[in-house]
DNA sequence: CTGAAAGCGCTTACAG
DNA sequence: CTGAAAGCGCTTACAG
């Protein structure tokens, strides 16, 4: 193994001090034009690369980003499997990069906080994705650095937020249904939490009920985890039980596997029964259903995510940063128009 | 900000050596028990959480790998949203972490190589899936730390490898279909390269057309990219050409797309026409077509990679591993049986 | 405009 | 069985 080139063979080199290369790394003014040439020129015939756990040591900054996404429990295998972490995983991965960081991905495991992965890896930042229980975020606190919460309604003001307006998401959804004629709907939707979105989805699924004089009924709301095993083990309710002729799923992934076994078992979509998602997952494009839904833009929210958070870590910013990405319906063919 | 706590605390609270404290955290034989025990007790009590860069740059070990997965091109984000990346980084990150390892994942840029990056980070390893210019593993040399291949057919001795039997899978795929009576075959393909996977399914597909007395014909086989909008470009061709009753496709991906467009022009599968894929994505399970496959264990295959790589790096092994994990037809309902 | 030097938090021969 | 001390490769007040 060779030798590692490091700053002081640049500096010798260069013939300048450590600190003077150094210096023009991070370009600091006030440095005379020859010397910023002469090192730069050391640098390439030399080919320097920075060794960032040194400065990370000196400096305390390790252009490493964490990102924490769901996973189904603790020491297992993360939900990469699910497209809409991947979309989203996507987006992170590329801003950050582009911005001359990295990302280390990680889930919560037993053995170990994630404060304790912050601490390690002298993390600058971190993005969380989704919800957590509420010992999470009070430890994660601690770390004392800056923290971005994605789809999460936690009003803590230390943790910056990056999400959708989730009750008009499921407001719009709603509304578009019964336009379409449609009154007895059911909701599919992911376990209702305190500060979760399916709540808020469902608040605005009851919104455009009572709006539009229907009675929200909690037996039409039904809650399962966010896979497609959980849509296709509903058909068979949704087939049998108060004549729906809609089905609002808060999760295109949920509305997939509903859509599967609904074929299945011989209905069609739409002319049997009409089918709402949200999301818009890239991979609606390989399923047979043109699935209408509610069009959120996942990679844009890991690309948001990143850059507010880098913004935060480069500026200090304290100061609580929130931003609400926008929706909207996207038309496709799993309505049908059943209005006279 | 609260004073990190670091080495010298905990030895300073033990009333030992910082020294004394590193060798206990790392099972060096010989300490007594009651050192152990009172280091344990401080470093339990002071909530001690070791600074990785500090143990990487005073070791040389980071405890980091990297992982090189494809890009459209450079400078573009991951092909995170091809779910066969995201079963094969499931399996990695999972492996890793159950090690006490974390995975950075990045693409190639122009502006830095990945040798840069391995310099840059101190990476202990990195595992690399799928094929890349030459210069790529030439320079990845340099970096002087262990590397494992994942369905590379580079031979240099340097590199570790975790493949499947590429040849054997395009030989059992299209035997199957050959015993099933078709003789019409058309083979949907990545782009045949040298060291890559394509060309040994296209191998092996050539193989069993050439026992059964089918001529093989260079028009038959299609080369495109492993998405799913060539399979799904493909349909017309299929339909017009060559009357074919069967294809093959080395991707589940392709397949799947492919199998979208033929449905929407009004075709059957596998009445009108057979379909046989390759890797038994898990997102099949969202598909209406029943898909037969040549499945392998794409999860199995990061794992097998990532403990490949560990054992490597732990046991300094510089003799070539070599891995290949089995595979095998997985029979569903997407291939007609025309046998009289 | 630039350099000497302390310090970041660890590990590891070496000595005893 | 344990400790003193050098060293890993950087950064950064501070001084000039």
């Amino acid at each position: 193994m060779e030798k590692r080139v490091t700053i002081k063979d640049v500096a010798h080199e260069a013939g300048v001090s450590t600190a003077t290369v150094s210096y023009v790394i991070h370009g600091k003014e006030s440095l005379s034009e020859e010397t910023i040439r002469r090192v730069n020129d050391a640098i390439r015939t030399l080919k320097y690369v920075p060794h960032m756990s040194a400065r990370s040591l000196a400096s305390n900054r390790s252009h490493l980003l964490g990102v924490v996404i769901p996973q189904t429990e603790p020491n297992r295998p993360l939900m990469f499997d699910n497209p809409f972490y991947s979309e989203f995983l996507s987006g992170v991965e590329y801003t950050a990069r582009m911005n001359g960081y990295h990302m280390i991905i990680s889930g919560e495991d037993m053995d170990e906080s994630y404060l304790e992965i912050c601490k390690k890896r002298n993390l600058d930042g971190v993005v969380v994705l989704g919800m957590y229980p509420d010992e999470f975020y009070y430890t994660l606190k601690e770390a004392n650095i800056s923290i971005v919460l994605v789809d999460s309604y936690c009003q803590d003001g230390y943790f910056h937020s990056v999400q959708i307006d989730d009750e008009h998401g499921g407001y719009i959804a709603t509304k578009y249904l019964i336009e379409k004629g449609h009154r007895k709907i059911a909701l599919l939707t992911g376990h209702i939490q305190k500060d979760g979105v399916s709540r808020r989805r469902c608040l605005g699924y009851r919104r455009a009920l009572e709006e539009a004089g229907i009675a929200f009924n909690d037996h039409d709301v039904y809650q399962g985890p966010v896979e497609h095993e959980f849509g296709m083990e509903m058909a068979d309710t949704i087939i049998h039980k108060n004549s729906y002729t809609a089905v609002f799923a808060t999760a295109d992934i949920v509305a997939i596997g509903l859509s599967k076994a609904l074929k299945a078992k011989g209905l069609r979509i739409p002319e049997d029964i009409s089918l709402m998602g949200f999301d818009d997952l890239s991979i609606t494009e390989l399923i047979d259903t043109p699935l209408t839904t509610v069009k959120q833009g996942i990679y844009q929210k890991g690309e948001a995510a990143v850059n507010m958070l880098i913004e935060c870590i480069e500026k200090k910013e304290t100061n609580r940063q929130e931003i609400t990405l926008p929706i909207h319906i996207l038309e496709r063919a799993s309505v049908k128009d059943i209005a006279q």
